[in-house]
RNA sequence: CGGAGCGUGGCGCAGUCUGGUAGCGCACUUCGCUGGGGGUGAAGGGGUCGGAGGUUCGAAUCCUCUCGCUCCGACCA
């Protein structure tokens, strides 16, 4: 993409209501623009890293052998009143009335949908266990929202569900999905913990948080220190298989947020626990049978007796990842993408838009780049080169190829490590290579 | 929902107290010089001052109502 041609209205100031880094550098970098508190639209470079976020998301649920549907935004209040969340759920669930009077709302989560979907079309215990996820825009009426889409009114999370005919297997589907989000966070370049969670309004007894530490974050943690050092499973993971060890180490080790924070353990640690902040990327919950018995959702086990399903299920905030990543990982410059999640793996910069030699080689660059299957963003403007520099920092791409004559006298230009800041000369045949040697 | 504050050009702000021809920086347009970290000169374009009503000869400025946005707190992926 050149970035004449590009939609991409960068702001050199940062608006004022943004408070924190990642809404800052999301509004000043092109990603989103506010529609209205808590609401956004999102411009094609936003877009683009939500849409690697999801992908990462989806891959790796398949993985699982959860299966990708999509249920609507709009729901029946009907399906709420009988699990009794329609009063429970208060101001936050946006209320919508149809022109026949009837009362809708704009689904801040989907527990009650997929269970009526599971219970109108599952009969036997034959048809489990099945897990079933969808990544889908949910709307809760935050009374302040803030921090961008950090905690917007609208938001993108996906959400799987599963349902098992015991607690042995409820348990199993739930240490897959554990697994399954260390995997997923490690993979855009996260340090996410899992912590003992509150199971809040969706109700349950067992339930992790995923953290990920940034000073910003909105929940105050506690951790003993070695929990960094534990290793995320490797591509080699089978989900068929017994996960509960992994699961075991993981939650070895203290962890918890504020509410489930316990000073007598605290105490004890000592040295060894760790203060910080964090943000919640990911929630995980086994509820059993909170929906199924509510809602009546049952099938026939193997000796024909009617048996109610014990469930899950497994959010993550899609957008929410957006910022989150940001605040992980930016300086005072910018943005500083992760290579598996960056919206253009490679920037060009053309420094001299007059000079014939510096435009038929960032050209050519463009095209070479481009053909080799690497994503890339190229500045062909007529700017100063201080003014590309910083505009390529602020939109945090992880490669840049800075294109000048003075490297051209040489047959070379400047590849730039935009995390690392480290910058090498390489001849013009060997640009290539070192961008996809890696 | 409690408390506080702000709405003046795309962004950041001054002007409001004390009513009298709407300003500044950045961004934008054209031209020139410049060209390896947001350079520079000249010439331009763009705002019924959030909205409605009122007071006044005259309202961005005073009064009333209203809408929107932000911050702190309580709540949430």
């Amino acid at each position: 993409m050149r970035l004449t041609d590009y939609f991409i209205p960068t702001l050199r100031e940062s608006p004022k209501e943004a408070q924190i880094p990642s809404h800052s550098f999301m509004l000043r970098a092109g990603l989103i623009k506010q529609s209205s508190a808590g609401i956004y639209s999102w411009l094609p470079l936003g877009l683009k890293v939500l849409k690697n976020i999801e992908e990462i998301v989806r891959l790796e649920m398949n993985r699982t052998g959860s299966q990708e549907i999509l249920m609507p935004t709009i729901q029946p209040a009907e399906i709420w009143r009988e699990s009794g969340r329609y009063e429970d759920y208060g101001k936050e669930m946006l209320r919508i009335v149809d022109r026949h009077d009837r009362e809708m709302l704009y689904g801040p989560t989907n527990e009650e949908m997929i269970t009526d979907l599971f219970r109108s079309t599952i009969r036997s215990y034959r048809d489990l266990p099945k897990n079933l996820y969808h990544q889908q825009w949910k709307f809760r009426d935050e009374v302040r929202p803030r921090f961008g889409v950090m905690r917007g009114k609208e938001f993108l999370m996906k959400d799987a569900y599963s349902f098992d005919l015991d607690r042995e297997g409820a348990i199993r589907s739930y240490n897959q999905m554990f697994v399954a989000y260390l995997r997923i966070f490690n993979q855009m370049g996260l340090k996410a913990i899992p912590m003992k969670a509150e199971t809040g309004p969706i109700g349950g007894d067992l339930s992790h948080e995923f953290l990920v530490l940034a000073d910003t974050g909105e929940s105050e943690v506690f951790y003993h220190k070695d929990i960094l050092n534990f290793k995320v499973p490797n591509d080699e993971i089978d989900y068929s298989s017994e996960l509960q060890t992994i699961v075991d180490e993981w939650t070895s080790l203290y962890a918890a947020t504020s509410e489930k924070a316990d000073q007598n353990v605290h105490t004890e640690l000592n040295d060894s626990l760790m203060s910080a902040r964090g943000i919640e990327v990911g929630h995980i919950f086994y509820f059993g049978t909170k929906y199924s018995k509510a809602m009546s959702a049952s099938v026939a086990d193997s000796n024909g007796n009617l048996r109610y399903l014990e469930m899950g299920s497994y959010g993550i905030g899609v957008s929410r990842l957006v910022g989150a990543i940001i605040e992980a990982s930016h300086d005072d410059k910018g943005i500083i993408w992760p290579e598996s999640i960056a919206p253009f793996k490679v920037g060009i910069i053309n420094l001299r838009k007059d000079d014939g030699l510096c435009v038929k080689e960032s050209d050519l660059l463009y095209s070479a780049i481009g053909d080799a299957g690497l994503s890339v963003l190229y500045d062909d403007r007529d700017e100063s080169g201080g003014a590309k520099f910083a505009n390529m920092d602020l939109i945090g791409l992880p490669w840049q190829v800075i294109v000048g004559p003075r490297g051209l006298k040489e047959g070379q230009v400047e590849i730039k490590n935009r995390a690392t800041n480290q910058k090498q000369s390489v001849p013009l045949g060997e640009v290539l290579n070192v961008l996809s040697g890696r």
